[in-house]
DNA sequence: CAACGTGCATCGACGTTACT
DNA sequence: AGTAACGTCGATGCACGTTG
């Protein structure tokens, strides 16, 4: 399938003769993907907050016996690794390690339990590692927010861009792709009726939208026209408060992300 | 033993269809 | 018009067997 696209005609594609390496690393392109998330939301949080000091689990990646050189210079997490520390220095931030072992430690000190739930959307499972090496730098004592902001990067289907069955008459339908009638999938949007929503498929002139938040899908047919455009976001995000704490300040409402301050303004602003 | 292929289950996204 | 369910597809992870 897609080697047939390979050969085809396509005047968009521009020229790709300079792209070569020229002296830089080869990272898989799924590898580089994943690591360049966390530098992304690392630029988003120092717009908002004074970061000074990046500290990172430093994971031992499986190694392979007798295949010391493979481990070392191909093996995808070691390559992105090197690739994360770089660019975390090139930010011009100060870059800490700690092993697994020394961060259980740190737990320990601190007297904080993890929970192996990965599913619970809960502090002590997805945050006491790493807010116990942030606060072996910082010197905080005790977590003072339990909550938890969750970025899930809004995925499109790029590859197949028809259906592989064809329909009656030999066409295939499109399928996929990063465009719903001319809009960019993912591009956030209020909508008259469904409120803050983003751009997914498309539908008989008409397109799905989903909730900001969840993802969910809440209708398939909303037009154009009852919608008003508000920025392209590359994340959904979600609050999840943390329990047993009340928040002195007023926290963001479920699936405000801060990079939309004037959007979650406004929103506060009318759920009073 | 590592490397690879295969089958299976699961998840989420997408577009269609049936029902109210 | 609104909703829910459905089928298809891509992505992923796992267990298992085969190969060299």
């Amino acid at each position: 399938m897609r080697r047939a696209r390979r050969h085809r005609k396509c005047w968009r594609r521009p020229a790709r003769f300079n792209n070569r390496l020229q002296g830089r690393t080869f990272i898989p392109p799924s590898t580089f993907s994943r690591w360049n998330a966390k530098i992304r939301i690392l630029e988003q949080l120092r717009k908002i907050l004074p970061i000074t000091d990046v500290v990172v689990e430093d994971v031992a990646a499986v190694s392979k016996k007798n295949c010391r050189k493979w481990n070392r210079n191909f093996s995808p997490l070691e390559v992105g690794k090197r690739w994360f520390y770089a660019s975390i220095r090139e930010l011009g931030l100060n870059l800490s390690l700690r092993t697994g072992y020394e961060t259980k430690e740190l737990r320990d000190r601190f007297g904080l339990k993890k929970s192996g739930q990965k599913d619970k959307k809960t502090f002590s499972s997805h945050a006491v590692d790493a807010w116990a090496m942030a606060a072996d730098i910082s010197g905080a004592e005790h977590p003072t927010e339990t909550g938890l902001y969750y970025w899930t990067p809004i995925r499109v289907h790029r590859r197949q861009l028809h259906r592989f069955q064809p329909e009656k008459g030999g066409i295939r339908k499109p399928y996929g792709g990063t465009r719903s009638m001319g809009l960019t999938r993912g591009t956030l949007v209020r909508h008259i009726k469904y409120g803050l929503t983003y751009i997914g498929g498309t539908l008989k002139n008409r397109v799905s939208l989903h909730g900001f938040g969840t993802g969910k899908r809440v209708t398939q047919r909303a037009r154009i026209e009852d919608c008003t455009f508000l920025t392209r976001i590359a994340w959904r995000t979600q609050w999840y408060a943390g329990t047993g704490r009340r928040h002195s300040s007023p926290h963001l409402l479920a699936g405000v992300s801060c990079l939309y301050e004037d959007e979650s303004r406004e929103i506060s602003r009318r759920a009073r």
